[in-house]
DNA sequence: GCAATTATGCATCATATGATGGAAACAAAT
DNA sequence: ATTTGTTTCCATCATATGATGCATAATTGC
């Protein structure tokens, strides 16, 4: 029995999986409340009873394009786990930067969708998603900043957190902080690279960085 | 000739006040597109047409919040720039994240605004918001990152993005991640403090930085 | 007190929006 | 070819939403 998403994932040139696609790329730039399934429907250029019939009411489609975007940051977090294992943890860092940016910038639907998502609410009712921090712990264990399950403190969750949003901010924001900078967007990627390495490898660089604290 | 939000901030227990403090509020809760005038207008307790005589229509409305927390980030701003001047780096960093977060915790809404305007669109036309982007070269400035307005590297202004995604990621995100985190508001405030000065004090305490870029 | 100005609420409109019924087009199976 | 099941679109509905006209109430200036 599988479901619509199934359905659109095995099948890519469907109607399922072309609505599902818009529909990422909408939800993302404008928010739920700021689509609508006339919007969806005029950009496949399908009529909107059609949409309704593949997905039923809104809330199902937008319920179904968080699924489906958790699923792949999933898989990118677990392809980030595998390389990086054992490296140290400058290593640990540029992996996952590199790695991760490039899948928030060939996507850019999937930054700004969780981002919205977790900053603002929906009506009427408030459609919740926490599958995405659900994994948090998980990240902190594979960068080596818990020992495992049970001790992942909060301070360790606030340290993953703060390196995804930053991630999830600059892969968010291109558009504004493009043109603030006045770069193209392959040299804004690379700048948000380095940037990102910048700022974090002297902190998690853990014994240099307890030293400064202790030093100043 | 006075405008309506200079009017409203004259009189902070006008009815233009009131709307406004409304309208920031579900705004930075919502989004443009998940506030309806009548949700404003029933938070207020006032009939629809009281808030269309005076504020106009949707968007001027949502302009004039725009602006009002946009001075009111100014002026954080520019107290920063004034208790911080002279002092080190790190004394710099500190006093900057200390007051930002108290500012942004203090109204939630300020950071949810301008993190959700910047990262997704508006209908019909994309309602434009530049401002906040024209003082990012000040803080480069400020936070002695850039020697002048003509020295301030791409480089630089994305340092200052980092910092300032950081801090306001942490505030728009504090039910998400508190709730992840569990702890209660109070606490949360701490952490958020004590990780944001953990990851930024080591980058920007340059020599350090690039002592280790090299060594690595 | 009274006139002029300002502010408020009721009723109403036009359009936008989510959603559905049902007919027609299309495809698959026999 | 006929039947069966699937997909698509047209027409339409009910409600939500932004907005306004207008009468009434409150406030201000004299």
């Amino acid at each position: 029995m599988p479901t619509p998403l199934e359905k659109a994932r095995k099948n890519p040139d469907s109607m399922k999986a072309k609505i599902l696609l818009s529909a990422r790329h909408l939800f993302g730039e404008y928010g739920y409340h700021g689509v609508t399934t006339r919007m969806i429907a005029s950009e496949v250029g399908i009529d909107i009873s059609t949409l309704h019939y593949h997905w039923g009411d809104k809330e199902s489609l937008y319920d179904a394009v968080v699924t489906d975007i958790h699923d792949e940051i999933i898989g990118v977090l677990k392809d980030v786990e595998k390389v990086a294992h054992g490296k140290s943890m400058t290593t640990r860092l540029n992996i996952a930067i590199d790695t991760v940016c490039d899948f928030l910038f060939a996507k850019p639907e999937v930054p700004k969708l969780v981002v919205v998502s977790a900053f603002t609410k929906t009506r009427p009712h408030g459609i919740k998603d926490d599958r995405l921090s659900q994994h948090v712990p998980n990240i902190a264990i594979a960068m080596g900043l818990a020992p495992d399950k049970k001790g992942v403190s909060p301070r360790d969750l606030a340290r993953v957190l703060a390196i995804a949003n930053a991630m999830y901010s600059f892969a968010s924001g291109e558009s504004s902080f493009k043109q603030l900078l006045k770069v193209e967007h392959k040299e804004y990627v690379s700048i948000v690279k380095d940037t990102l390495k910048f700022i974090l490898t002297p902190a998690f660089t853990q014994e240099t960085a307890q030293n400064l604290a202790v030093r100043s």
